[in-house]
RNA sequence: GGAGCUAUGGCAGAGUGGUAAUGCAGCGGACUCGAAAUCCGCCGAGCCGUCUUAGCGGCGGUGCGCGGGUUCAAAUCCCGCUGGCUCCUCCA
């Protein structure tokens, strides 16, 4: 939810940032309209209500003088009407404002690249291991040896599509055995590296109500790509990020705790709508995938600097792994509905030949708190909204994905990272 | 699934139709070497609108879990819903 007396007092400028998030000047001029429109109805309505009040002060002072106030009482019954109408109309009025500007987008920080879509994303840094302990080099011709993942998942028996589409459809998978054992390793790894930085973990709901949906920005524009739960207030999260955040929702923090930073690892649902065809096998696009999400509150004055921290703590996965990665600022364009800011880590998958998402690291300032009234006071004891931040740390099934290829052996083995060792019981899965 | 009770500020808590008490906490002061205790004072309700501002503030409306209704007037009466607690039933 956006800021609406900033929008009022800066309508050019407003258009302008949101025009760069791709949304059409009209929505805000319609906004503005009737935000118009209903603060004229509001002060109509007050000003009967205000002659109400006076009125029937006088009502109850002659009352209790036994003086008649018949006369008084007929008049306020015909201005009780009126303000029934006129409430009505107003109503009428704030539930068009909400509907528009909860349809709009997040505006973009300042330092974010301006652009139309993926192709005007800045690359910040791309990291890769000094040790490449006999793995095929990224960036280099792969050698003809080389599988994608879901092949070697399957050569391996460790990743089941087949029975996974014969029990629930398309992309739904079963891990089996040393696979089930890698994807659990990756994401214990994951929390702990996230306990030592800070992170309160969490076990949350997966179901939450429509209020938190909300509250986080998936509703109600993006309802199309959620499992709602039929016939109930209830939808299965898309992610940790819906019940990490709405944690706080309608509630005041205590300034001294902030920040305050969050994890959880959590299946996400996704319907995936209009990804018919794109990455059909495999682990990159599913419609149940476990993800581990971290969370942080702050104060304004602090978000940026938390970005920053949240973005390292998802890279520092991705090096003690081992996997090449890089990291990119999205721009205008590419960002998602709620977010100010966002990096994306993307991970190298040699098969492919290219990076692909594994992370997303936003700053949503203060647009989800405005949403889900999440506040803090201030030192002069005014209250003020937090600023939000998300991040996967990280996308649990890509990551496996990611270890498959970047791992795998000539003879189809696959060597498993150092630091995931402790957790997976030995150093190499074979047929 | 059934029954009863319940929802008021950051917290506790009064208020059964006519201006939402009070206490704790918080802030300032006195006392003290300092602190605690005590005493004095202040502040303390969110949201919307508007004026003045640009440090605040004034005025109006609304606001007592949420949504309706009755009434000149609702925290208070009526209806519906949600959450919490207790009991019954069931259950990993």
């Amino acid at each position: 939810m956006l800021d609406m007396k900033y929008l009022r007092q800066n309508p050019a400028e407003a258009a302008q940032r949101l025009a760069d998030r791709g949304v059409d000047a009209g929505q805000v001029t319609a906004l503005l309209n009737a935000d118009e429109a209903r603060r004229a109805a509001i002060q109509e309505v007050e000003t009967l209500k205000a002659q109400r009040n006076e009125v029937t002060d006088k009502i109850a002072f002659a009352k209790r003088n036994k003086e008649d106030a018949s006369e008084a009482i007929a008049e306020m019954q015909a201005v009780g009407a009126r303000i029934k109408e006129l409430d009505a109309k107003q109503a009428e009025l704030d539930a068009q404002v909400a509907d528009i500007a909860a349809h709009l987008p997040n505006m973009a920080h300042e330092s974010v690249p301006v652009g139309a879509d993926e192709e005007a994303n800045v690359e910040q840094r791309q990291w890769e291991p000094a040790d490449y302990q006999g793995r095929p080099a990224a960036h280099t011709q792969a050698p003809a040896w080389l599988k994608p993942h879901f092949e070697i998942g399957e050569n391996l028996g460790i990743l089941d599509f087949e029975r996974g589409a014969k029990v629930s459809g398309s992309r739904f998978l079963y891990y089996v055995g040393d696979g089930a054992r890698l994807e659990r390793a990756v994401y214990n790894f994951m929390l702990d590296q996230h306990a030592e930085e800070g992170y309160v973990e969490m076990i949350t709901p997966i179901v939450v109500n429509n209020e938190a949906m909300y509250g986080t920005g998936q509703y109600p524009k993006f309802e199309d790509d959620a499992y709602r739960v039929e016939g109930l207030d209830q939808t299965y999260i898309p992610t940790a990020e819906v019940p990490l955040t709405n944690y706080y929702r309608e509630e005041i923090i205590d300034a001294d705790k902030l920040p305050i930073s969050v994890t959880a690892i959590s299946p996400s649902f996704r319907k995936e709508a209009g990804s018919a065809g794109k990455d059909t096998r495999g682990l990159i696009r599913l419609h149940q995938f476990n993800k581990v999400e971290m969370v942080k509150f702050a104060k304004p004055e602090q978000s940026y600097a938390e970005l920053e921290k949240m973005t390292a703590n998802a890279e520092n996965i991705l090096q003690k792994l081992g996997l090449p990665y890089h990291v990119i600022a999205l721009s205008t364009g590419d960002m998602g509905f709620s977010a100010a800011k966002t990096y994306d880590l993307e991970v190298w998958l040699p098969a492919e030949n290219k990076y692909r998402e594994i992370s997303s690291v936003s700053n949503t300032e203060s647009f989800q708190a405005r949403r889900a009234r999440i506040q803090y006071r201030d030192d002069n004891g005014k209250l003020q909204f937090v600023h939000t931040l998300n991040g996967s740390g990280l996308a649990v099934g890509r990551t496996v994905a990611a270890i498959l290829e970047n791992y795998q052996n000539e003879d189809g083995s696959v060597t498993i990272p150092e630091v995931l060792r402790p957790y997976f019981g030995k150093a190499k899965i074979e047929a």
